[in-house]
DNA sequence: TTCTTTGCAAATAATTTGCAAGTTG
DNA sequence: CAACTTGCAAATTATTTGCAAAGAA
């Protein structure tokens, strides 16, 4: 998505631009898997800080725009990604706790399947499949 | 699982068997998807009060003995489920809410393929998948 | 200038923990 | 009776909300 193209997206909602609102995506985009509260110390290490207030509602506001997604990879906070970068589904051991990413593609049968038989669409990004890695079994 | 049956699987551990940890149980057994919350006021209304925190910690033991087994349906708490009861795969609309179960033969390919492409085993148990029902779509 | 957004502090929700008192085997 | 459990209150963690001040268009 290039520079402009969010100012307008917003703009167009009747949101304005801020220079939280930039810093916060920048946050994301330069983490992978960041949580509400690891996005707020990131922008404090560069920048004049952005209060934790902020950061949800941006978040918020972000994810109603389709510009970023989050997904559960535990019991603890969601983790936010760019919906850019978001294409892949996660894997998350219950042993060790490793996070992976494998392509959409594994699962496309799965997506297909529970679209033509029950009508539902299932949201990729916001896919976490749990269980036991090679390492762990 | 008989009545006997899992009053030796805590003793085996070392564990004892109490009156709360009986009442929890027969809670998750009566209620689909519950809360530790629902469990709490579920307890409350049949008999002597169970304090929330012994709830955490008896869910706890019992997901840890394999008796009950957790997932998450979204942002608030988990829910929890009697492991006996609990071979299906939670559908979930991000729209309504609308909350579905489905036999997880559905998702027996991925489970299959993901355990070949890369010695994941999949716990089917803790799969939720979100997405859009047909109402929504 | 007008309407949106932010910061801050306080309110909520969801868990967890310490510890003395009660219960099980 | 010794070890395990519970209740209770307080501490944590995660998130939300009200509101006055600051900022964007």
């Amino acid at each position: 998505m290039s520079e402009t193209s969010w100012h307008e997206q917003l703009r167009a909602h009747g949101y304005r631009v801020t220079p939280q609102r930039q810093l916060v995506l920048e946050a994301i985009k330069a983490a992978e898997h960041a949580t509400p509260e690891e996005i707020c110390a990131k922008v404090r290490e560069t920048a004049r800080g952005v209060n934790i207030s902020t950061v949800y509602r941006t978040l918020e506001l972000l994810e109603q725009l389709g510009l970023v997604t989050h997904t559960h990879l535990g019991h603890g906070a969601p983790t936010y990604h760019l919906a850019a970068d978001a294409d892949h589904v996660h894997l998350v051991c219950h042993e060790c706790g490793e996070i992976d990413e494998v392509a959409p593609e594994l699962v496309r049968d799965l997506v297909t399947r529970f679209d033509e038989e029950m009508g539902f669409a299932v949201n990729v990004h916001h896919l976490t499949v749990f269980g036991r890695c090679r390492k762990c079994r």
